[in-house]
DNA sequence: GAGTGGTCTAGACCACGGT
DNA sequence: CCGTGGTCTAGACCACTCG
């Protein structure tokens, strides 16, 4: 179970090759990718550090005796878990253990209040979804302000939120001043944040990235990712709503005081 | 890019195949099994109905004119958002909006305090996994209670759970009554709700069920799964850390009052 | 036993990132 | 340009459920 290194070539100069070790995963009950994961697992624990570069896929799948597609599976779950980064064009590497971020402070507040994590990209017009109209309480159709905003921490992207704002939630908004970019988002937040916020309510479930969440997330098409969708009440009403996607991969929500939790892949343990 | 219905056969006796349609997938830029999910997923809102069986996955390729693994590429997507539920043996069937299950409550309380929900499995001693021993504050290796449970919506199981307590935290406990089974995990939580609760922390991540897990959650093992750790705290220290598996399929997690929040299957839209 | 989804193979070509 | 991961194919066999 654990790795026999290869035979040849113990010198201090091993590759990274090297210290995958050959452990054939026939004779198992369980399927092969599962037997390949756990040994992949372990030698990523043992024998590699974060950042560093796998050998590549073909190669791989002739080491372990199984065909790519099989080792691939084995290589998506452990993506799944965020212990491994694949891009393509570039190569599998150890990522780095998932960064907390904090998805509900202490006390309910606006979007945009502290100017904190989130960078304001733009605001549209758009007719939201009909599941979110519904929350909303808009009509079927009705168009509302769509501020899109990008979740940044330590520089890289870790969501991408859609803000929907009802023209009736901020009446206080200047027509005037309806270009359809950054600013009219700013001038919306600024007139959301004088209302009095009365409470919110989060859900959090598995989704899979839209073409345009994708890329703002450096991320293919139907990557995993944390949905969490929030609403806003004022005055016994719904005064917005926000859908934010997390990147699964690399991100871990906390909730209350934000503090130093278990990592998901340091419960790894058939 | 709508559903034509099938030339042939429009009588009123319609079955199953013939409202997936067979509009072809070739002629994009997008990946097929993109296409197919989007075309797929807009069959499953127009014609069919919650719990209706799908055509098998040979005769679901063959009408698209794809290989099977494509199809499943597609399949497996719909089925991590909740769209769709594969069964072994049984069929692909269309998935119920999934059920909102709360995990924060108005105010912190102890497991097992409401005796909501939560159904108790047993107990036994174990030694946490390292970054559970972190966490506790615990020697590594050293042995802590541990009480399994399992989680109940509408009769069906959709968590499993593990609540690790150090022998420190529960002092009253009769070492007499310490069979390993059910009857210690009641007793367990019964001093466990004895302490002053200060404060507790939550976090969610994406995993993968462990086999145990898995059998608990009537799933494959691997199947994704939303963690969420738990961090108890009372008299400054941490008194329990509790690690739950909920199925990611069927569940969508609430914080705060629970309400009627958004399903991530209306979000669909590319 | 028949039919389902789950696993696995050995190829092929494509899209992208870096050189 | 080359090497990487991403997509796709056309098969095969296995594990499970159910009548």
């Amino acid at each position: 179970m654990t790795l026999p290194a290869v035979g040849h070539r113990v010198t201090e100069t091993a590759t990274a090759e090297d210290r995958v070790g050959t452990t054939r995963v026939d004779t198992a009950a369980e399927p092969k990718y599962w037997h390949l994961k756990t040994v992949l697992s372990e030698a990523l624990e043992t024998e590699f550090t974060v950042g560093e570069v796998l050998p590549n896929e073909r190669e791989l799948a002739a080491r372990f005796n199984v065909a790519r597609a099989t080792l691939r599976q084995a290589l998506e779950q452990l993506e799944l878990e965020g212990r491994l980064q694949r891009r393509r064009g570039v190569g599998t590497t150890v990522a780095p253990p998932r960064v907390g971020v904090s998805v509900m402070e202490e006390r309910p507040a606006w979007p945009g209040a502290d100017g904190e994590a989130w960078q304001t990209v733009d605001c549209a017009d758009s007719t939201p979804l009909p599941a979110v109209a519904r929350l909303l309480g808009t009509a079927a159709g009705e168009r509302v302000h769509t501020v899109r905003r990008t979740r940044l921490s330590y520089g890289v992207a870790v969501a991408a939120e859609s803000l929907y704002v009802p023209a009736a939630s901020v009446p206080g908004l200047s027509s005037i001043a309806a270009s359809g970019g950054p600013a009219r988002a700013r001038a919306v937040l600024r007139e959301l944040n004088r209302l009095e916020l009365q409470g919110q309510e989060r859900s959090v479930e598995l989704g899979s990235a839209r073409a345009d969440d994708a890329r703002q997330l450096d991320r293919l098409p139907g990557a995993p990712v944390l949905v969490v969708t929030s609403r806003y009440r004022s005055a016994d009403r719904t005064a917005a709503v926000a859908v934010a996607t997390y990147r699964a991969d690399t991100c871990r929500l906390t909730f209350g005081e934000s503090g130093g939790l278990v990592h998901q892949q340091d419960l790894a343990a058939s």
